[in-house]
DNA sequence: TTGTACGCGTTATCAG
DNA sequence: CTGATAACGCGTACAA
């Protein structure tokens, strides 16, 4: 183990000035700094990062805890967090809780420990607990795509309401008058806000929204899949389905193919989240968005701003797109024939 | 910032004691270790990650470098590895090189500073000083998927030759005889794994298999698009093609959909790697699947054993399985008449 | 069983 | 511009 000891006995100058010297501070000649670093180069001399830590007071690594590593939307923003955090010499741990409050509370405890100099989160726990677990924490936190009650922390989001309203309008001028949504759990205020968006676009439309057409609370393919199916029971089956994300997507779409209904021929399918292989799905998968590559960079900035003293970080909200794909089209015939009851 | 020995005081033993006592030394009473515990709890104390990892000389994080996080393969051996790690109160730090030999070097350096304690990589680096690097680390180091040239750590991987064989056999039951396959980089032993597969398959068959057949040194989508064009430009084009692995079928896919061919009508293929969208795919994606998450769980349980002192750690081959879907079906009828010309 | 005291490798303060 | 030295917070021989 070489170290900084001995950069500086064979450079001939102290610890402090080989510290300097490496740092590139200006307050040291040209001439020691070059034979520090050739000294360096020599022993092979990397500083040690937990000396450094201890000493400095905090770590270069950023954290992201996503619910899902595997799910693409957390992967890029994985992808967008590290690379700006790379331009800035941190690295990054990621963490998956998989919506499990322990695993969450047991990442956040890892947290406490400095381990991290700042956490990016997108967190499922909203009670009081894990609030004050992620608050009392060392380093500056940025929540990304959805902020759980309770919490105070600078989010980084796209405008939900203002694409899902948008998108839904499509579907209204296709002619459809029965579009249901299977929506996320209520706690989740980007679900909220996607709902939202949804019944605005039905008051634009002057359409009357039953119950029945929207199903809360559902999360990942097995949720959007249960959820498909309950709307396929409906005694007046929608023609046209929002889905929350897209793991209810794929689970909407197998069971659509599963009741062996034809997209968009008999139902219409809109994503939120868009997939790199919904271009080559059966039909083209039409889907909204979002930014999340730039979600990830964006985070990274801000807990990189709050690290370099920067006091006034706030919320960010970047725009989602709609996609056109072929998973839109015209009502089934009989239904524009015969209007829905009620 | 509640340190050691405010726990210390408040429980009236000294730092040493605390230390035992948390980490549920035998060499405690159950009474000084009921008093350190409520102690530490009363003030919040969470030992200060970057001193324990000063003192006891590694830290409690594990890296994995890989190609592309995005990646769907890489995605689920950051899970796998991530969900052993944690199991023995590890954290991951994980990092996307890109394939970019610039990006891997600084990654490696970062490596050297013992902010990891063990690293898990599948690099594409293999010249000289890169394996150098790799080697004068300091702590365990394991590869995954593939094995550079010059490098002698252990390995984890699928048995790439034997279902490749396997599954291209299958193509030839179907009445094939002209079969192509979009292969990586000559330098991957991945790639010659999967290759020789091919040709032994070809062997069993005893076919001719013509050179132009096989396209060499393909990456990404856009390798597997521009393969995939080539192929279809031959004089004879091929009846069936093998692609290399999941963003190389991508591309392909994408190239016969633009040529205006049907799979498998016009042209059958067949994916080494599966990807969760391929059953929702025009037509569902017949692929050989790598147990991936496996595969990282792997790598963290040897980079673990080494840790805990184990030196025999050895490479482990995991099996790999064909799914079959519904992208393989017989050549087109005019191919079956007139036999390829050699 | 428990306490003392030192080492781990840097960084940063404060003289000079 | 450079050097000596005190933290940083924990683990652990060694002693009691």
């Amino acid at each position: 183990m070489v170290g900084i000891r001995d950069v500086a006995r064979l450079a001939g100058v102290s610890t402090a000035t080989v510290t300097r010297a490496l740092r590139g501070d200006p307050s040291v000649t040209a001439a020691t700094k070059a034979k520090v670093q050739a000294a360096a180069v020599q022993l092979g001399y990397v500083p040690s990062a937990a000396a450094r830590a201890l000493s400095r007071g905090h770590s270069n690594l950023l954290g992201l805890f996503v619910p899902d590593i595997v799910n693409p939307f957390y992967a890029q923003v994985a992808q967008g967090l590290e690379d700006r955090a790379a331009e800035e010499r941190y690295h990054c741990v990621i963490a998956s809780s998989h919506l499990n409050r322990e695993r969450e509370q047991q990442l956040l405890t890892s947290f406490q420990d400095g381990t991290l100099a700042g956490l990016a989160a997108t967190t499922v726990g909203s009670d009081e607990s894990f609030a004050a677990a992620l608050t009392a924490t060392r380093g500056p936190l940025v929540l990304v795509d959805r902020r759980p009650r309770g919490f105070n922390a600078p989010l980084v989001r796209t405008d939900n309401r203002k694409v899902t309203r948008h998108a839904i309008s499509r579907l209204f001028a296709m002619g459809h008058t029965r579009i249901a949504m299977i929506s996320g759990p209520r706690e989740f205020d980007t679900a909220c806000q996607r709902l939202s968006g949804f019944r605005m676009a039905y008051q634009d439309a002057g359409s009357f929204l039953p119950d029945s057409y929207i199903r809360h609370g559902h999360l990942g393919e097995a949720g959007g899949h249960a959820a498909m199916r309950e709307l396929l029971a409906l005694p007046q089956v929608p023609t046209a389905v929002f889905c929350f994300n897209n793991l209810v997507t794929v689970g909407a779409l197998t069971a659509i193919r599963a009741a062996g209904l034809k997209i968009p021929h008999d139902i219409s399918v809109l994503a939120f989240d868009d997939m790199s292989l919904f271009p080559l799905v059966d039909p083209p998968i039409t889907a909204i968005a979002q930014p999340a590559y730039e979600m990830g960079r964006a985070a990274a900035d801000m807990l990189l701003r709050r690290l370099a003293g920067e006091q006034e970080v706030t919320d960010i909200v970047l725009p989602a797109t709609l996609i056109e794909r072929e998973s839109l089209g015209p009502p089934p015939a009989a239904e524009r024939i015969t209007p829905p009851a009620t």
